[in-house]
RNA sequence: GCGGGUAUAGCUCAGGGGUUAGAGCGCCUGACUGUGGCUCAGGAGGCCGUGGGUUCAAGACCCAUUACCCGCCCCA
């Protein structure tokens, strides 16, 4: 037990992956559906893609990055967040021209240089989609429906997607107006962090989890009060667009995000099973991203799920139907045998069946233990007798059963029965 | 970055100053000829997280450190 993994990090084992492969075929296949093409981007960037982006005041950027300086003097960071690499990527290929509407999903690694619990990690996984190029309140409400697709999918049933809209500049600037003005009182009890962080992004004050932060914005109105004709319209347009497709939902005021670049649209799935970590998934429009990187004004809306936290919660709610098996054992019950065996074995994996054999010449019983544990549904077993027929003894394990085959017929009986 | 808890076998956990550190599960071998699971018998496997200290004596007490867990913060 010398090394460790690094903190924060953790190994999945090969008994685990398939809970991996089963999170990323289910995305893939959706995104595949929805006609989402998948881009992949470098693990780091140039710092100043997120600095552009996510804004000083998210924790992310201002706190959280691994940014270290390359032998050639330029400032890299590794990931916090895939949204501003994949514009950035689109950018530079000149994927998104004015007027043309663009999918995508990716898979990658994020970095994040946080304090571990459970369900937070300094190195963790997402699949994202981004829909870039269209205003319409469609383009938001096709990314939450593939979103609550997704856990439906999984089969995470109990939790939660939560939609708000923060509107646009003008009402947003009222309403941070109002939060100031109702927790004026409450601040002036606070610390001069909890200051700054209020009078930076007075948003962030209403996912706080301090109850008496809660009590001093109880009286301040919704945000959506305050949305301007357009923004509540579209907000509206959504929410009818989503029970239109059968999309659950709940309007829920305290989701604000923590990345800056956030415009009207916000939405996170819940599951309670996180811990203190309760968000499945977070996303929203972002409709001044790839200006704010260089590139004509490109309204756009994505969500990036995580791949841990969805197996968490699948975990204690006991989704998994189990890993890869075995079809077939193939148990060498003489010495003479050997080569048949091995023959054998070949042409059941031609076969495509997954097959596993003894390979250090180990007792019958052994191999037939080993068989046992493999979670193999058939063993197949050849030793003089069946030499001398030309058969295989065809034993199902999990019962008795067990009939002899010819062995020119042993694939096809073994691909009927497994 | 702040506060609290935990660390003993592959896993879950006992042992709380005094010989060679234990249990359950798992693993390996065997119970007469070429048959798994159940049972029985035997066996392997421990820098008692790491480093220092106190003591005649430390797995146990003290300090530090690292990792994990729980909260704050933050968020996937």
């Amino acid at each position: 037990m010398r090394y460790q993994a690094p903190r924060g990090t953790e190994d999945v084992l090969p008994t685990d992956s398939y809970k991996w492969l089963k999170v990323e075929s289910t995305f893939r296949e959706l995104a595949r559906r929805y006609g989402y093409l998948e881009l992949r981007t470098p693990t780091f960037e140039d710092t100043d893609v997120f600095l552009r982006t996510a804004g000083e005041t998210s924790d992310i950027v201002s706190k959280e990055m691994y940014t270290f300086t390359d032998k050639g003097g330029r400032s890299i960071s590794l990931k916090p967040e895939g949204t501003a690499p994949a514009m950035r990527a689109l950018l530079e290929h000149n994927l998104c021209p004015p007027g043309v509407v663009t999918r995508m999903s990716y898979i990658i690694p994020i970095f994040r240089y946080d304090r571990p619990q459970k369900g937070r990690y300094r190195e963790a996984h997402q699949v994202g989609l981004e829909l870039v190029g269209s205003p319409s309140a469609t383009a938001d409400a096709e990314v939450i429906e593939i979103t609550v697709r997704f856990y439906e999918a999984l089969g995470i049933t109990d939790s939660v997607a939560k939609l708000n809209s923060l509107g646009r500049d003008e009402c947003r600037a009222k309403f941070r107006e109002a939060i100031l003005q109702h927790s004026a009182a409450f601040l002036a009890d606070q610390t001069q962090e909890m200051q700054d962080k209020v009078h930076k992004n007075p948003l962030r004050l209403l996912d706080s989890k301090d109850p008496a932060a809660q009590e001093a914005i109880k009286s301040i109105p919704p945000i959506t009060d305050y949305l301007e004709d357009e923004s509540r319209a579209r907000f509206d347009k959504i929410q009818e667009l989503l029970t239109d497709a059968g999309v659950k939902f709940e309007v829920a005021p305290d989701i604000v995000r923590g990345l800056d670049y956030y415009t009207e649209t916000v939405f996170e799935v819940l599951s309670n099973k996180l811990g203190a970590q309760s968000s499945l998934c977070g996303g929203g429009r972002y409709d001044n991203l790839v200006k704010d990187l260089g590139g004509s004004s490109t309204p756009s809306v994505g969500v990036a799920m995580g791949i841990e936290r969805a197996i968490i919660v699948m975990d204690e709610a006991g989704l998994w139907d189990g890993g890869t098996k075995p079809d077939v054992f193939v148990v060498q019950a003489t010495e003479s045998a050997f080569k048949t065996c091995q023959s054998l074995v070949r042409q059941l994996r031609s076969q495509g069946l997954i097959t596993l054999v003894d390979i250090d010449g180990k007792s019958m019983k052994s191999q037939l233990r080993q068989a046992d544990k493999s979670g193999a549904a058939i063993a197949l077993i050849l030793g003089d007798d069946e030499l001398a027929k030309g058969s295989v003894q065809l034993k199902k394990l999990g019962s008795s059963e067990q009939i002899e085959v010819s062995i020119e017929a042993v694939s096809q009986k073994v691909l009927e029965l497994r």
